[in-house]
DNA sequence: ATTATTTTGTCGCCCATACGACATAAACAA
DNA sequence: TTGTTTATGTCGTATGGGCGACAAAATAAT
């Protein structure tokens, strides 16, 4: 299981993979947009038209239920590509995309895209790379719901966000997402008051802190930050049995 | 969601959807090979060194929690491609493929299959539009999972199989694999029992019938079948608000 | 056919979590 | 600043469904 928390970033990352005259190739084809602060990228119904990468800021992907409930499926930080699953068939589009934050994007047609993957068989690896890991992300999201209680995939959710997304300021890990309760429990499948709840119980037991929607631990590295989680969600596996 | 529930059948079955000479040339490059029921074709933490698709019978793709929990993720049958997401970067795989019954399968070294697929783009474009259409079945399972009861998600999953795996025998529709109860369990997420009396339920008040694990029901199609299964989650849904 | 093994059907208990309800606090707007 | 909105913290209650237990039935093995 732990091995499986270390999903590579470049996995997710397209741009930084990058040679510049690739980039610039995907600029040419594309278009630069802005969305601000809540935006709706693209919403479950609309045709898929483009694909888009991000060069600022971040994005998430959730589909919504009938009854309203949000799931996220992922965060897309600088770098990554979304809006690909539903757009080859040219289907209507399943999941939101909502900026988090300003939110800079190439924007591509997909038949452009399409193009471009078929004469450069070196980019479509890495799509078929990057759609790979959000496959096995996605797979794991699956087990842990059905296999661990609320406290072991707030834990683990907190690992991973530490891993990918921790960055160190003055001694302390955080990571660079304000989140809401509400959002991390639509990440792992609980209602917000348990998120608020057990979050309170790794508080006070454990040293999460938080300032401004920002978590944060004491710790030298981002993955020292995780590894101590981790630990601490295998520990409670155990415990449990 | 209704409209999720209609993937086309293209969209996973890889080798009906070649020309002979590319089928031919997938045979040359891989080794055909035979797996007698039960036995595993990989299991989690060996080493990534083959893509398959499958020629003959059925196999299933799962995960395995450390307390031992099984999460299907799929059933691959005749003409479906398997084990890749792991096999790009050749890390060590972290889901168990089981055949369900004797099985013939096409084995293809990694790297020959990545090479043919950078020499053949046209391919390697149905393997993102696999992989996206595997994407968009584990979102919605996650969705399920997290925002329906077990009784919802348990008629979901009959009007899938319904669609994608419904044949017409004497005037009834059957699901053409033997399924036990664990087994519709660990698709859904939930315990044994819970599936054998929710389908007892279901087999009293509609008509869902089964003869030697095969679960039919009266109906003119497999469209119809599963439509009839469909409106009822719909119902279900809706009473619940 | 006979035995062994696996699957199904059914109960009852119990517990993790959902959900509603509010009070408080923080973030955002004007 | 002051009001307005949105997020957090904390109850208490209700319940879906997990889990153990065991008998009956169905499959598989000898």
């Amino acid at each position: 299981m732990a091995a499986q928390e270390q999903y590579p970033l470049t996995s997710t990352n397209l741009l930084q993979s990058l040679s510049s005259t690739d980039r610039a190739q995907l600029l040419s084809i594309g278009s630069v947009d802005r969305v601000e602060k809540n935006a709706l990228i693209f919403h479950a119904g609309a045709p898929s038209e483009y694909v888009y990468i991000i060069l600022n800021g971040q994005a998430k992907i959730y589909e919504l239920s009938p009854q309203g409930k949000e799931v996220i499926m992922w965060f897309c930080f600088s770098g990554e590509l979304f809006g690909l699953a539903e757009v080859w068939r040219g289907t209507h589009r399943d999941v939101y995309a909502q900026a988090c934050s300003a939110v800079d994007l190439i924007k591509i047609n997909r038949k452009r895209f399409r193009q471009y993957l078929m004469d450069d068989p070196a980019m479509a690896m890495r799509v078929i790379d990057i759609l790979s890991g959000r496959l096995r992300i996605l797979g794991d999201m699956l087990l842990n719901l059905t296999s661990n209680d609320v406290t072991a995939r707030l834990v683990k959710l907190l690992a991973r966000l530490f891993q990918r997304y921790g960055s160190s300021r003055d001694g302390r890990i955080y990571i660079n997402i304000p989140l809401t309760h509400q959002e991390m429990a639509d990440m792992i499948g609980c209602c917000r008051q348990t998120v608020t709840s057990t979050l309170g119980v790794l508080k006070r037991t454990h040293g999460l802190r938080s300032d401004r929607r920002m978590l944060y631990m004491e710790a030298e590295s981002s993955q020292v930050a995780a590894e101590t989680l981790t630990k601490l969600s295998i520990d409670l596996a155990e415990s449990t049995i």
